[in-house]
RNA sequence: CGGGGUGUAGCUCAGUAUGGUUAGAGUACCUGGUUUGGGACCAGGGGGCCGAAGGUUCGAGUCCUUUCACCCCGACCA
């Protein structure tokens, strides 16, 4: 049977230059192999060879979901706004939601994500404890209106996406759910070739606990993320915890006394002053805190060797934003800047760092211009002052865990799985009736995978200077029979029957029967990135073939008689 | 959403400070020939509303105004 896999038929509009703006090697090389093209900012088209990977990646998800016992269904992409309404999600979300009325003008969004639509399709339909848990997921393009989107397939205003609901009856089923899910998602993204680590993560606008990120570790990643050099601990450097430190400087002795620091404002110019490690300083971070219908100013103080993670202060603070706040605005509300210090509580809200707890022998700023306080015992603020973790960990922290010590590496963030909980269910009075013939709102989780980003970040983290190397599960096909020389009678015969064989035997092959020459054809075969190619070129006068390894750049030779068996076992 | 940049051939870009033949190059494409183990060579050829609208001018790719799009840095981002 003749099929049109052949490389003079196919449509691959492969070139030797990339877009302009790509940057990322996923964008340059998914553009030059002619797996994508861009139709405006943040959107691509899917050509053949991007269409197949997706396919691949896809199956694997739906298989081992189908293994997990998870259903699939498919919600319809326009969502009425109501719905969103409902939840309370319209405005939070903000200009992300894209909307806009039908022709008898309801209002209607295109789905970012379908917690409220999936809610209501379950609502009113499961009624019984009997009936749970139910575990239903959708793989479906998304659409976000993302103020800039940017780096190709990565982060896109529209993107496939898998995302799956489960509903439960108690909160320990959710958790055996959430490992189970834990567990199909490690399955999924080892099939799938890919190195990657599951790290602790804030659960963001979207609410819920127990938030986990699936992180592929690439250094194009735009997420840094903390893992430790012992155990399994990793985590998001926005949620990032840290161990008690082991190696505390010595302490400055100092009774507590006010003395004049003329212009001496930052931790650098005081640790100098007093000749102190700046660990036994006290740091000063001043922000706008924005919440619904209001702002203020808070004060938050860290140690000098530690930096505010805004995320974390955004959670200390049950905020919805942190901002900048100028030196005009701290003076107006009495606060002397460079000279702010946690003892005076009556200028503005603090937040002082955990680790900030009972510390002694501190110095900080004294409230007054050019004035600190050596000696500063902080327990005495123990019982009045409001207390989090908002430090950012550093390289080299104590690992939270156990013996071992922090360090940073770069993350792109393909999964995201947590535990709603009620959350959905009650805002939508999503219930079911107990063993007790009791209304219960559903306990939930969410389990999100990202399987266009899931393509981009194969080739982040698999390619080289020459293009993309697919992994097995991922690639778009598996063997690449090559010509060399179109003209040549053998070489012909040999590929044409080679091409008939692999596909008889099940195997995704392509045949390479352009006109072209040997070079031209192989630089293409690197680019797009076939696991292997059999090169049928000048050596067939020999007998002989070889089978170019992409990810190892090794060309076996071997006999034309055994290539056949000999590909079939490498693939 | 703030700051900046760029729009000229399918793609990558010159040309715009100082307005003036028929708007260029490389690459890709078509025809013919030579070539066939690392993106070949020779000859010929097609391809453009110079992002859009308005204006200044005898004359605008070039100057002015408006607008749209795309990109970069930041903010944002289940």
């Amino acid at each position: 049977m003749r099929n049109r896999m052949r490389r003079s038929r196919a449509f691959i509009p492969t070139s030797k230059e990339a877009p302009s703006d790509a940057q990322l090697a996923s964008h340059i090389f998914l553009s030059r192999g002619g797996f994508i093209s861009q139709t405006a900012a943040g959107l691509y088209n899917y050509m053949p060879l991007a269409k197949r990977v997706i396919k691949k990646i896809e199956n694997v998800i739906n298989q081992e979901m189908s293994k997990a016992g998870a259903e699939e269904t498919e919600l319809s992409f326009v969502t009425p706004a109501s719905l969103w309404q409902e939840s309370g999600r319209i405005e939070k979300f903000g200009k992300e939601l894209l909307r806009f009325h039908d022709r008898k003008e309801n209002l209607f969004v295109l789905g970012p994500t379908h917690e409220e639509m999936m809610v209501d399709m379950v609502r009113n339909r499961v009624t019984s404890y009997k009936q749970l848990p139910l575990n239903l997921y959708q793989i479906k393009t998304k659409f976000r209106d993302e103020a800039r989107p940017r780096f190709g397939l990565m982060r896109g205003r529209e993107f496939i996406m898998k995302d799956g609901y489960s509903f439960h009856a108690t909160v320990e089923d959710l958790d055996r759910e959430f490992d189970a899910m834990e567990a199909a998602y490690k399955k999924i993204l080892t099939r799938l070739g890919l190195e990657y680590r599951i790290v602790e993560a804030d659960s963001g606008a979207i609410g819920g606990t127990g938030s986990k990120e699936l992180m592929v570790l690439a250094d194009s990643g735009e997420d840094t993320i903390a893992v430790c050099s012992s155990c399994e601990y990793g985590a998001n450097i926005e949620a990032a915890a840290r161990g008690l430190r082991k190696d505390i400087p010595e302490a400055p002795e100092a009774a507590f006394n006010k003395f004049q620091t003329l212009g001496v404002k930052s931790i650098d110019d005081l640790s100098q002053f007093f000749k102190v490690d700046p660990y036994y300083t006290i740091k000063t971070v001043a922000k706008r805190v924005v919440y619904e219908d209001t702002t203020e100013i808070v004060l938050f103080f860290l140690r000098g060797c530690d930096n505010l993670q805004e995320v974390k202060a955004v959670n200390a603070t049950d905020a919805l934003d942190i901002v900048d706040v100028t030196e005009e605005e701290l003076l107006e509300a009495g606060i002397v800047p460079g000279f702010i210090g946690p003892l005076d509580q009556s200028k503005a809200k603090h937040v002082i760092d955990n680790d900030l707890k009972d510390a002694k022998h501190m110095i900080c700023g004294a409230n007054e211009l050019d004035y600190h306080f050596v000696g500063v015992d902080l327990s005495v603020l123990s019982e009045v002052a409001y207390f989090a973790d908002i430090s950012e960990v550093n390289a080299g922290d104590a690992c939270p865990h156990c013996e071992g010590e922090l360090s940073f590496t770069k993350g792109i963030e393909v999964g995201h799985i947590f535990k709603l909980g009620t959350k959905y269910s009650e805002a939508l009075k999503a219930e079911f009736l107990d063993e007790n013939g009791k209304a219960q709102p559903f306990i939930m989780g969410t389990y999100g995978m990202g399987v266009s980003r899931l393509v981009a970040a194969v080739i982040e983290q698999h390619h080289d200077e020459n293009g993309c190397i697919w992994t097995k599960e991922t690639a778009p096909y598996m063997v690449n029979v090559m010509i060399s020389n179109i003209k040549d009678e053998a070489q012909n015969e040999l590929g044409e029957s080679l091409y008939e064989s692999l596909q008889n035997a099940g195997v995704e092959v392509i045949l390479d029967d352009r006109k072209d020459r040997f070079g031209f054809k192989m630089k293409d075969a690197e680019l797009i990135g076939f696991p292997y190619t059999i090169i049928i070129g000048k050596e067939l006068e020999n007998g002989q073939v070889q089978i170019y390894v992409r990810a190892s750049g090794e060309k076996i030779t071997v006999d034309k008689d055994i290539v056949f068996d000999k590909v079939m076992e490498l693939i």
